[in-house]
DNA sequence: GTACGTTTGCAACGTTGTTGCATTTGAAAT
DNA sequence: ATTTCAAATGCAACAACGTTGCAAACGTAC
């Protein structure tokens, strides 16, 4: 799947901010910040135009935000075939990467009565398997 | 317990800006932002001394943080008496409240292989009892 | 009451994110 | 290909949140 296709599928203008954005995004292992996105970007844009290319593509469900405490921000594709069900994301502390673990899926929670949901959201905050490596060989 | 009890078992000094940050999350109904907090103190402290004053708080695990998104953290008692689970949060969307599910425990999840965890953020968002009931009287 | 280490207030700064407005761009119609 | 017009962009200005260094004030132990 081209990014172009995935902008005329949403019916939005295909920009290359927006277009690049989901490519780097797409070929991406991990979440990416607004500026880890930047570096691998092409052309350059203004932080506004990337703030609501970046509003625009998470209200299509093109990508999503994972917020990890409160001023890291990184998104992900939110490609419906991968990312069928509410997953859980991994933050290794080491790395600081971000992971969506699509097989990790939320459980529902009984909430106490008369309460309602719509959305959980689950970050699981560890170490990952590249980090753990590392440490062997140190 | 009082705050000042509070603050001599962690063996840091006792000062108002603690004291008072101490009473007033203790007896709050829902998790507290920093203006909140500020609000309902008599004293008046800088922004500065008010995050030092969280960070050694949650150091102490005397309080807690919870974010919400990217822009809005509070923070809530953390008694190890009630939170001692480690437990969910929820927000209601429509008062902008949190609260500690203190009864609503977060699982394990199982991780891919190599991967390890210390902590799991849990955030169910939803409306709350006291909306929903709202709702019926309009 | 003194002494000393800790905490505070202030100023300055950095980062993140938003808004209004003029200009440019994309895509559809001609 | 050219015209057209809404949508997207860049820029400037701004607000909120959070951090750092340093001098002054405070809390506690002697
Ligand atoms: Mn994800
Ligand atoms: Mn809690
Ligand atoms: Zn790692
Ligand atoms: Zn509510």
């Amino acid at each position: 799947m081209k990014a172009v296709e995935i902008l005329n599928n949403h019916k939005i203008k295909r920009t290359s901010c927006r277009e690049g954005i989901i490519e780097v995004v797409m070929t991406a292992k991990h979440a990416l910040s607004e500026n880890e996105i930047r570096e691998r970007l092409s052309g350059n844009y203004d932080r506004t135009t990337f703030y609501r290319s970046f509003k625009t593509l998470e209200e299509c469900k093109i990508i999503h935000k994972i917020v990890i405490d409160n001023q890291l921000v990184k998104y992900a594709l939110d490609n419906t075939v991968t990312h069928k069900n509410e997953h859980a994301h991994f933050f290794c502390t080491k790395c600081n990467t971000v992971q969506c673990l699509d097989n990790v899926t939320v459980q529902k929670y009984k909430l106490p009565d008369g309460y309602s949901d719509f959305e959980t959201d689950v970050l699981i905050k560890g170490i990952c398997v590249n980090c753990k490596n590392q440490n062997k060989i140190d």
